[in-house]
RNA sequence: GGUCCCAUCGACUAGGGGUUAGGUCGUCACUCUUUCACAGUGAAAACACGGGUUCGAAUCCCGUUGGGACCGCCA
């Protein structure tokens, strides 16, 4: 079983529909990590056998995504490689070799039913309660009749011919060992009518002429590897390591699907999750360094060298939003100021606010970020920075504002700002003790008033701050109008 | 339904024959802060069940139950 000598050379596989699933994400991290660890190969290889389901765009999204995580790639599409080409669109003449050896071999055979054909087979196998599999039937066409329909040029796909009465065994690095008996597996379709492969072919062809010595892919498909090994044993190739990761899961436990919440990295990315937040988070899903191990926070290069496919976990991981913003919000506190600045700066401007003095920006980050469990939830925290009226968050406010000892309060504070050229956290603090020595007022009665007066509510980041960033002008215009 | 996979707090997980079953999120309480939040301290909270094996089982084996995935000319 071990091929230490061997390169590693690994392969993130995604058939280009459009988006990136939060489990394919998860999938080329591992592949990713895994290739890092050991010094070898990541390939990225696109599986657009499919023709009716090609999305325009879809692959250059993909890559810039990738990229923008972290997860980068040695072979593919855009920087090429040795085993290329890496679109299996591009590579059809050479499956269509292989299909043909397999004919010529004895283990694949031409099948002429159509799909309507299989439908009502299919209807029928329900209908009595038996499995849904095809029957079988071409593999018992004559010779002639095969050449005959051939001649005709009748629509056939390529089928291939599984051993009956046999069993097949494989180790799965995450599984352990799975076998399966040869009867119940299908006589897959290898080459489609249109002429393309499927993925059962393309990919184990593809696999072996790309090198590719450990297969790490999502959980769903460990009932077609058995298919994958009869054609790597019919064409005599070395079968490579396979790993299969469990599934992420919604939280009532079934395969993460768009119906129960945002399953698209982009949605998580729009909504203000920073990258190293969801990379962090998303390979704690279903994997962990073990050995008592109680760090939470990972760099990318701390996951490349503690990540062991022998600790990916073998059952499914329900993902966790609650804990997603505990985390991000923890990225979000420690991160580089200026660089958060940067990034939130388009959720300032979707609220219409004025970002043309980056210093002020950067001051209420700070004073608003610990509030953040993502970027997106900007807008609802400065509202009280960017409207020059105030307004209450409801009217038991305002006796506040309305008593005496308030306006007194008031009263001092804005005096005291003429003698003063610009207010910051610091001075505003020494103010206030002035106001509180002058006025005889104190704690409650002191500060609610006056924190009120300026946002409108009764809680909210520290006042001194929020003083700072008002600046003397607009704290006295809003204070004067309770005077 | 058939096949395959899986099973420790609500969630992510550590542990893998002898542990007071550990950590993190979430929840709750307290402390701190003249606000909320943050932070700190603490609490409640789990080995699905039944049989073996063993002096001893959460840990190994078998079964049951439960959950999931797959059963396309999709990947």
């Amino acid at each position: 079983m071990e091929n230490n000598k061997k390169e590693v050379r690994v392969r993130f596989a995604p058939s280009p529909t459009g988006y990136v699933h939060i489990g394919s994400l998860r999938t080329a991290l591992f592949n990713y990590l895994f290739a890092r660890h050991s010094g070898g190969k990541n390939i990225l290889r696109i599986e657009d056998t499919d023709q009716t389901r090609k999305v325009e765009g879809a692959v250059e999204n993909l890559i810039k995504n990738m990229k923008s995580l972290g997860v980068e790639f040695d072979e593919g599409p855009v920087q090429g490689g040795n085993y290329g080409p890496y679109y299996q669109s591009e590579r059809i003449d050479i499956y269509r070799r292989y299909s043909d050896e397999l004919i010529a071999k004895g283990f694949a055979y031409y099948a002429f039913e159509t799909p309507d054909e299989l439908d009502e087979m299919r209807k029928m196998q329900q209908l009595e309660g038996k499995q849904t599999m095809y029957d079988r039937r071409a593999r018992d066409l004559s010779e002639d009749e095969v050449q005959d329909k051939l001649k005709k040029r009748l629509p056939h796909v390529i089928r291939l011919k599984v051993p009956l009465n046999d069993e097949v065994r494989f180790n799965d690095v995450i599984k352990g060992t799975i076998k399966i008996e040869t009867n119940i597996i299908d006589d897959q379709i290898l080459i489609k009518s249109d002429g393309f492969p499927t993925y059962h072919l393309a990919n184990v062809v593809d696999d072996h002429l790309m090198q590719i010595s450990h297969i790490i892919r999502g959980e769903e498909w460990v009932t077609s590897v058995p298919k994958h090994i009869i054609i790597y044993n019919a064409l005599g190739w070395e079968i490579p390591e396979m790993a299969h990761v469990p599934l992420i899961l919604n939280s009532d436990k079934s395969k993460l699907s768009k119906r129960q919440g945002d399953v698209a990295v982009e949605d998580y990315l729009k909504k203000g999750y920073l990258k190293e937040s969801l990379i962090n988070f998303i390979a704690l899903l279903g994997w962990n360094p073990g050995e008592g191990e109680e760090q939470e926070f990972y760099t990318m290069d701390e996951l490349i060298r503690k990540f062991t496919l022998e600790k990916v976990q073998a059952s499914g991981a329900v993902f966790n939003v609650e804990k997603l913003n505990w985390m991000n919000n923890s990225y979000i506190k420690n991160y580089d100021p200026d660089k958060l600045t940067e990034m939130s700066l388009p959720y300032f401007e979707q609220s219409g606010f004025d970002t043309s003095d980056i210093a002020k920006i950067k001051k209420i980050l700070s004073a608003i970020r610990v509030y953040l469990n993502k970027l997106d939830e900007i807008p609802q925290h400065i509202k009280i920075f960017s409207r020059n009226e105030v307004e209450l968050e409801n009217e038991n406010l305002k006796e506040f504002l309305d008593s005496d000892s308030s306006k007194k309060v008031f009263k001092a504070l804005t005096e005291k700002f003429k003698s003063i050229n610009e207010i910051n956290a610091e001075n505003y603090k020494t103010i206030l003790k002035d106001v509180q020595n002058e006025t005889g007022i104190k704690g409650k009665q002191l500060f609610k008033p006056l924190r009120i007066a300026l946002t409108g509510s009764e809680n909210g980041p520290e006042l001194p701050l929020i003083a700072e960033i008002f600046g003397k002008e607009k704290i006295s215009k809003l204070l004067e109008k309770w005077i």
